[in-house]
DNA sequence: GTCTATAAAAAGATAGAC
DNA sequence: GTCTATCTTTTTATAGAC
């Protein structure tokens, strides 16, 4: 059965499963070789499928790197999304936001390694769709502390370069922060909240 | 007149100049398109060049590449040394280490884009060559955290991984640093030092 | 749905004339 | 030193049989 949703054709459940299992197998090989060094190819190969049978799926070498994309960010806004709904202080709600975010790089390293990397491959409305999301979730970082400044929890500190400050320290983890490696999301979030949060409250 | 350095054989210095030149122009179109999505007959038309002249200079593609890192790697290794150099307290070097790290950023924004987005192409010993480099610096931000815990001028952190944290915070403005800009490297190395500074210091 | 065969363009690199 | 022509491989994508 097929449903016409926002002018999208949608499929049979069975198929978005099959694709989803491609979206995730090829991250991994993207995150491993570039998206433009590998060839299609290679990613039938990884995916043990012929050349008809993919496109059949993915649409377009393109499409697939979007399917990335959109994988990470609807899992970075669920999870500020989270941090929204329960409220808080400032100063646990930009705790929160570390966490979830850390803990989105862990599980999805490969993921976000492409989306990192390979944003630029995008091209047309997919890019300016891509560069929307993004900035929707840096606009959340900044309103946190601009809360914290106006409740003078924070020291007096321009939120919008505060903000690169955060992003820069959170999402550069995904060169190093890996499933099975020695270090936890939580692990990492802990330290990095403590210098962040010491680093901008307001001097006694 | 042509010697015979290290096993490489050097050029005439307008030969190196030629290359050069070749390298910078380079970096901005891998900057802006990406290193494999970058032709060969694209980098021609970039420099004014056929294909004969242009491998006449660099050797092949990848060996721009690797030229492109070794711009990057020689600024950064340079400001470390005259940071060391100087010597001072483990918070002033920490502090001008970071100044010298943005200065480079902001001053090379198209090498170090390529630096740190298109390292995976490189292979073999190339790729080896850098990682050893990049080790070397990261090793010089741990050793100033370590020698800071051990003044007791910073409280109690892991200096690996708030040398991460230091890392990432620096690293990532290469997103959003760029000469012409409304900011300078220092205007952004100030209340990135403070954030940290005050975020490690010793609780009083 | 999945395959094989193939199209059509572009890739990196080299040869040899000038 | 620089050019044009060319070689070989690989690229993304499609056609059509099954």
């Amino acid at each position: 059965m097929s449903r016409e949703v926002g002018g999208e054709a949608r499929r049979s459940t069975k198929w978005e499963l099959r694709r989803q299992a491609i979206v995730d197998t090829s991250a991994r090989v993207f995150a491993q070789q570039g998206y433009h060094a590998t060839g299609v190819t290679e990613l039938c190969a990884a995916n043990d499928l012929g050349k008809g049978a993919l496109y059949h799926y993915i649409g377009s070498k393109e499409e697939l790197l979007a399917a990335i994309h959109d994988r990470v960010m609807d899992e970075v806004m669920a999870g500020a999304e989270r941090v929204a709904d329960t409220g808080g202080s400032p100063t646990g709600q930009l705790a929160r936001l570390g966490e979830e975010l850390l803990d989105v790089i862990h599980r999805y390293p490969d993921h976000v390694w492409v989306f990192l990397h390979e944003f630029p491959a995008l091209t047309g409305e997919r890019a300016e769709r891509f560069r929307v999301r993004r900035r929707e979730y840096e606009k959340r970082v900044e309103d946190v502390l601009r809360a914290g400044v106006e409740s003078a929890e924070f020291r007096h500190i321009d939120p919008w370069i505060t903000a690169r400050a955060w992003l820069g320290m959170h999402n550069y983890t995904y060169l190093w922060l890996r499933p099975g490696g020695r270090l936890t999301a939580h692990s990492v979030a802990q330290p990095f909240s403590q210098i962040f949060m010491q680093g901008i409250a307001r001097q006694s």
